[in-house]
DNA sequence: CGGCATGTTGCGCA
DNA sequence: TTGCGCAACATGCC
């Protein structure tokens, strides 16, 4: 599932099905989730509790609570939240369970993560992972002279650090490179090598990925293959100069970039 | 069967 | 201190 679009879709989701909404019954079936709590934390941190506000920050989810609670929710590779009825069968790879009534109906939003690599974390003040991230584009805006700042303090590939969750928040692979195809950047180029306008152009770029995901309905995890320029597509014509797209891995990822029609730019030099 | 996958973390090493 | 490469996590899907 998870990049900004898609957990800002279930972060809308989640308010329309949560907020206001009092926790009858809460279960975690995996203590992965929850590690290094244990799974009870979680229906602990949530039964009783009146739901206040759900926010995001880049790809964390924070449900808010009556008592000053929170739950942290990261949805991993995998995770998703979903509702239904309270007497539903658990769904396949159903990991949590969140029972609620909310003006005097009620219903069981369900976490569902195939693969475990989300988080469920409870606590009572905001933890580590969340306020350590950088601005998100969403709910703090893409600052044009900041991201150009983070970037021109290092020398590593653009697309890993637009990756870096404390450069911006909630970029992950499939919006980085769709982005910097988008700002006809390659993603090999250094942070400290980008000139002002390319800086701006990702800023439009990135805000322009995000928001066409957004406006589908559905975020990165959801789309079906073929909705993107370029990611995925590796060996096919470039859709602006119809160039074969090339395929390298940067930081672990894979990166699809057309070699014709996004610039690379060079370290000017090495000091010392 | 083999290879790849939207994310993050931790380890060894330079 | 910083950065890099890589393995690991667990499972689905093509």
């Amino acid at each position: 599932m998870p990049e900004l679009p898609d957990v800002e879709l279930a972060r809308r989701s989640l308010r329309r099905w949560l907020l206001g909404a009092e926790v009858h019954a809460a279960v975690c079936s995996d203590a992965r989730l929850t590690d290094p709590a244990p799974a009870r934390l979680f229906a602990r941190t949530l039964v009783g509790k009146t739901v206040t506000g759900i926010s995001r920050r880049g790809k964390w989810l924070r449900l808010e609570l009556d008592d000053g609670g929170r739950m942290f929710s990261h949805l991993g590779m995998t995770g998703g939240w979903a509702r239904l009825a309270v007497e539903a069968p658990p769904l396949r790879f159903e990991r949590a369970r969140i029972d609620v009534v909310r003006r005097g109906r009620s219903s069981s939003v369900r976490y569902v993560d195939a693969r475990r690599f989300g988080r469920l974390i409870g606590a009572h003040e905001d933890i580590a992972d969340w306020s350590a991230l950088g601005p998100d584009p969403l709910v703090d805006g893409i600052d044009v002279q900041g991201l150009s700042r983070a970037l021109a303090k290092r020398r590593r590939a653009v697309k890993e650090l637009l990756m870096d969750q404390r450069v911006v928040a909630g970029v992950g692979n499939i919006l980085a490179t769709e982005a910097l195809w988008m700002a006809r950047l390659d993603p090999r180029s250094p942070g400290n090598a980008l000139l002002p306008g390319d800086v701006r152009a990702l800023a439009t770029a990135l805000g322009r990925a995000i928001a066409r995901e957004l406006a589908e309905g559905r975020g990165c995890g959801s789309a079906e293959p073929g909705s993107f320029f370029v990611y995925g597509r590796a060996g096919e014509p470039c859709p602006r100069c119809a160039t074969r797209l090339s395929s390298l891995v940067l930081g672990g990822r894979t990166s699809v970039f057309c070699a014709h029609c996004q610039v690379r730019r060079r370290a000017r030099y090495t000091s010392r």
